[in-house]
RNA sequence: GACCCGUUCGUCUAUCGGUUAGGACUCCAGAUUUUCAUUCUGGCAAGAAGGGUUCGAUUCCCUUACGGGUCGCCA
């Protein structure tokens, strides 16, 4: 059986994770077993889509690298990819209704009228659910033709799909209770249904339903705050998938080949930022020095145009590689090294400030002068020579010199700093840093 | 309200009737690193409740509670 999926978005807003979730299932699946993945815009309501709309989904979808093998711009067989330009198909399939006596007329529009039995579906996540049509009061009749000629969600979606050759249907948990309506129309269009799986719902960390308007719920944030699209893709796999065992980090190769539907959780899942953003580290931390600059670099230019990047940008990302989980925390990271204008912190400050080591701070500055030909290790042998003459340890100056050359108590080694900073910049800092401890008035 | 689906540490999850219920995030404590971090080790923390079935239930069944979903001429 040669797999067919597809993702039908509408563009009425945003693609959110939800829906990039949708997407990624979809995808996984038929790449796992070679088949085909569809995009299918389904852009039928005139009122609420926007053009800005289709371009956000199309964009957040490329940007998680979730290619489509038929779909707008990848002409295929079973074309149009837009919903709206299949009119005439929908009218065919419709007719078929029509001839076979299963609509009516009401109100000006078109309902189909059920078959009053239990419809029961095989759904490969929620196994087997029936619900029983003989009850009309919870089961009326459904429009499926509006009294304007438009069509309704139910009936395109699954004509397209029967066009389209879909054969298996992953979508979100809130379409279960659809499905059976579906079922109903195909049977009566005597087809074969698609195999359907349902997967649940995302909820926010309070357990409510998330929406569009949720920290973390647009996946256009994504990329801004420096999420690597690996990452991403990686965390919502695992959010209510499982590859049952302890694994957990993934390139998407590796989830295409362990995606199975059959390990996909029947409970809706939160999300939960914190691990999202420690999942965007381990991707982070397993790039090449060279891919995490240019990673960094382009990220920065991006976010921060005003900003010109320095030429030594690369040693810059490669000290501060292991330091943050989100890219974007990077120009608050890298500020003392970008240049002479940073916070300092207090704390950091005031311990530096009284530490035993602090008052040869100054003899410290005055070697580093002194230095000819600078490199960390020569300036790190001047400071154990300082140290040694004060008779304290190298270490313990380590920690002062940190903070005076970077305004802070964390970040890069410090021999990666001081090659850097280099000779001038480093002795200076540190003069300054010196002198500030004599006067009174120190911050 | 009716109808569906669900319920294991705070969160994501493993467990195909017999386990000291495992891993990960977060948090805490140690160790290593002459600095920061990384790393490593350890720790806190769970089967919603009540009934069954069974020699034995987290696992199977029922009830209740709770959570989510759906009940449109939206998609």
């Amino acid at each position: 059986m040669n797999v067919r999926t597809r993702f039908a978005p509408s563009p009425t807003g945003s693609l959110h994770v939800g829906g990039a979730r949708t997407a990624l299932f979809n995808w996984l699946f038929a790449r796992h077993h070679g088949g085909s993945y569809i995009l299918r815009v389904e852009d039928t309501d005139e009122v609420r889509n926007t053009p800005e709309a289709r371009a956000a989904i199309l964009d957040g979808l490329a940007w998680l690298g979730l290619d489509w093998d038929e779909g707008p711009d990848k002409p295929g067989d079973h074309g149009p990819y837009y919903q709206s330009e299949r009119r005439d198909i929908h009218d065919a399939w419709f007719q078929r209704l029509v001839d076979a006596g299963r609509v009516y007329r009401d109100d000006g529009a078109w309902r189909f009228r059920f078959e009053r039995k239990p419809v029961t579906m095989r759904d490969l996540v929620c196994g087997e659910v029936t619900i029983d049509y003989r009850d009309e009061s919870n089961t009326p009749d459904m429009v499926v033709r509006r009294s304007d000629g438009s069509y309704v969600f139910h009936f395109v979606n699954v004509v397209d799909d029967l066009e389209m050759g879909v054969t298996h249907v992953i979508r979100g948990e809130d379409h279960l209770m659809n499905t059976p309506k579906h079922l109903q129309l195909i049977e009566a269009f005597g087809v074969a249904p698609p195999v359907y799986a349902h997967i649940p719902l995302i909820l926010n960390p309070d357990g409510s339903k998330m929406s569009k308007r949720d920290a973390g719920a647009a996946l256009s944030e994504y990329p801004r705050r420096g999420f690597l699209p690996h990452a991403v893709v990686n965390f919502l796999a695992l959010l209510g998938w499982s590859p049952k065992d302890d694994s957990e980090i993934f390139a998407p190769g590796e989830l295409i080949e362990r995606f199975s539907l059959d390990a996909v959780n029947r409970a809706p899942a939160r999300f939960d930022h914190e691990k999202c953003a420690w999942m965007n580290q381990q991707h982070l931390l397993a790039l090449d020095p060279a891919e995490f600059a240019e990673t960094a670099a382009a990220h920065f230019a991006a976010n921060h145009p005003a900003t010109p990047l320095p030429a030594n940008f690369p040693a810059i990302a490669a000290a501060l590689q292991e330091k943050f989980r989100l890219l974007d925390e990077l120009p608050a990271a890298a500020d003392f090294l970008l240049g002479d204008d940073y916070p300092r912190d207090k704390a950091a400050t005031a311990k530096a400030a009284s530490s035993p080591a602090a008052p040869h701070l100054a003899a410290l500055a005055a070697k580093f002068d002194g230095i000819e030909s600078w490199s960390a290790q020569a300036a790190k042998d001047a400071l154990a020579g300082v140290a040694k003459a004060a008779g304290i340890k190298p270490g313990q100056m380590m920690f002062p010199l940190r903070v005076a050359l970077s305004g802070r108590g964390h970040g890069p080694d410090l021999s990666a700093i001081l090659d850097i900073l280099g000779r001038e910049r480093s002795a200076t800092r540190v003069r300054v840093f010196a002198d500030g401890l004599d006067s009174p008035i120190a911050e």
